[in-house]
DNA sequence: CGGGAAGTACGAAGAATTTCGTTGACAATA
DNA sequence: TATTGTCAACGAAATTCTTCGTACTTCCCG
């Protein structure tokens, strides 16, 4: 039965979804090897887990093969634009300078990090006027 | 029994919060209106949530009231930094130039924020020469 | 003092999340 | 063909999150 809200994915899930964005699709022994290398997990938890997430539509499966083949649904992008909005929207109010300097004052962004944000800068406020 | 870890506040949590940092130290009456406009919530599900926060470390408790007085435990600021940090991590590899890109890419941001965003980007360059 | 109002504590129940054991289907191979 | 290995499906258990009913306590007012 296929869900229609689609909420923000669990921990657990977005897990899953590093490997599929960084592997591309792949079939549950595939992602369980990536899995595993970090944190110890078993075959059948990552089965039940992407059958979870086709179910909550997260990730499309082929299943043409016997060994079904699992890829993201959204684009790596698009679920992260959609997690920051959803943090902007709950922790910060919808300010973004908030969460902009809450996350320069997290991490020492490195330098280069820091001139590639001036330049993204730079194009959102040329494309404003 | 008081927790050690102090994981990220889960939603209701963080609804609670909001009110606690908005308002300040309040009662728990106090914080079952708050959030009651938003979302009809029952006084005792708020005193159970701000108990589990106390145990949790979440909140500060002073009983010397016969209404006892729940604080935030950490500012807005801090809580606000961890959770980008955390979000950071999981979702964006600790990249944070693709956290401000999709940041800003999800809302129309007004110009006095990107101003302001470019203020913040300047102290923090200076900051680091 | 007696009774109601306002408060806390406790426990339970339902939902969601996460993990994994077992089963049965299917395929490769000896 | 008989055996062994790989896989999906299913269900159940453990945990966490969320909500709220009930009981007990304390205070105030007549």
């Amino acid at each position: 039965m296929a869900r229609t809200s689609l909420s923000r994915p669990t921990d657990a899930e977005l897990e899953i979804l590093r490997v599929l964005w960084q592997r591309g699709a792949s079939t549950v022994r595939e992602v369980q090897e990536a899995l595993h290398e970090a944190k110890p997990t078993g075959y059948t938890t990552v089965l039940k887990m992407l059958q979870i997430m086709t179910d909550k539509g997260l990730v499309r499966r082929d299943e043409r093969q016997r060994a079904h083949v699992y890829e993201a649904q959204l684009a790596q992008a698009q679920t992260q634009q959609q997690m920051v909005g959803d943090l902007l929207d709950r922790v910060f109010n919808g300010s973004a300078s908030s969460l902009v300097m809450q996350a320069l004052a997290t991490k020492k962004t490195s330098a280069s990090e820091l001139s590639e944000i001036h330049k993204i800068l730079d194009e959102v406020v040329r494309g404003h006027r």
